[in-house]
DNA sequence: CGTTCGTTTGAGTAATTTCAACCGAAGTGG
DNA sequence: CCACTTCGGTTGAAATTACTCAAACGAACG
């Protein structure tokens, strides 16, 4: 349909209140998500890996709800959307599948990071982030992670004070390893019980 | 194509796990979603007014992701997912509203409740409710609020006992009354500026 | 009338933020 | 090539916020 086309970093692909019109997969790379809030913060709401879909939120208003921005070196495909639903009425495979996807969305935006305590909340972002570059076939075990522990902050919501001193304690505790934004997991099992997505004893 | 069917406090719609089959419409009154963390707590994870639709966090697994409760008695008509997709297939406006509505969805999610501090959560908590009311028809100064204070503590994700004082701290304010769970909104303005949602100065 | 449930209150404790300063690497301009 | 600035990250200490625990309360209910 379309052909990749490569960004360079910082690079913006749609804009917060733009026009909507396309949806974009991610190739290679790194994007993050963002809008402004009321007082003019930037807010994160996600970050966008390969594989994955960015302007879903732009179709209800027919504008894109957010900014997308390359982290580093990325590329993409643009899927004009009003194409994409001509073809799809053709092969309702395809509409099905769009559902699909968007349930997905839906359904992993519920596994909210409140109600955890900053630890955890670091804990689990690393482990979600591992489980989506697995599902693409990437290492789970270490990437390139490149966004800058403000942003992560940002993400989680917390000061990026507590972010760093975060990073040390699950470093020390043996369960990953940062450097140069590569990440590594050194230990899994551990990461999900700091996660709270297992119990300690099991 | 069915019709509105209704149900008392406490009967359960559908159940995290079960196979997906229906979306549901709310009619009337209020459902809680929610599901059970690693640990067996309840984690709520959104309430559903009249006029939402409960399910489409089950399209992709083909199985529920969350339990529906009823909070108080209510009405619901249910929407045979199957029967749906064929009458989209020949109608594909009917699909189209689909996207959006799944689209608003993805978009309603983004507007987090993370990084607010207590206060601004409950306000932006409160303030939401109403403008859904509103968006129903329904009075967005004053309305019936089914939900436990320990429900909606659990969905913001804070203490039971510091909503309880939050909530007598927005009423002392004065952008507040909440009594016998008749929830009224005396100053719009405030709650918003409390929210967060408009710089105090404005 | 006694019990339960949802909520409230107080006091102490724990977690996180804030503020201020510092550090090292990287990039810039003279 | 070197000083200078910037940027991302780190550190410590004080201040704030929210949580925990324990107890009491009032309304609703059987």
């Amino acid at each position: 349909m379309t052909t990749s086309k490569v960004v360079e970093k910082n690079v913006q692909l749609f804009n917060d209140g733009e026009q909507f019109h396309s949806l974009y997969i991610v190739h290679s790379g790194m994007f993050k998500n963002s809008s402004l809030d009321e007082n003019g913060k930037e807010r994160i709401l996600r970050f966008s890996l390969p594989g994955e879909i960015m302007g879903l939120d732009g179709i209800h208003a027919e504008s894109y709800q957010s900014t997308a921005i390359a982290l580093t070196t990325s590329s993409y495909c643009k899927i004009p959307f009003n194409q994409l639903l001509d073809v799809s009425e053709e092969f309702p495979i395809i509409q099905r599948n769009l559902l699909k996807i968007m349930s997905k969305e839906i359904y992993s935006n519920k596994k909210t990071y409140i109600d955890l305590g900053s630890t955890a909340k670091l804990a689990l972002f690393i482990y979600n982030i591992s489980q989506r570059f697995k599902n693409r076939g990437y290492s789970e075990k270490e990437f390139y992670l490149p966004i800058s522990q403000r942003d992560i902050a940002n993400y989680l919501g917390m000061a990026e004070e507590t972010l760093s001193r975060i990073f040390k304690k699950l470093q020390k505790l043996g369960a990953v390893n940062y450097k140069k934004h590569i990440l590594t997991i050194l230990n899994k099992q551990q990461l999900k019980e700091i996660a709270q997505l297992i119990s300690a004893s099991e």
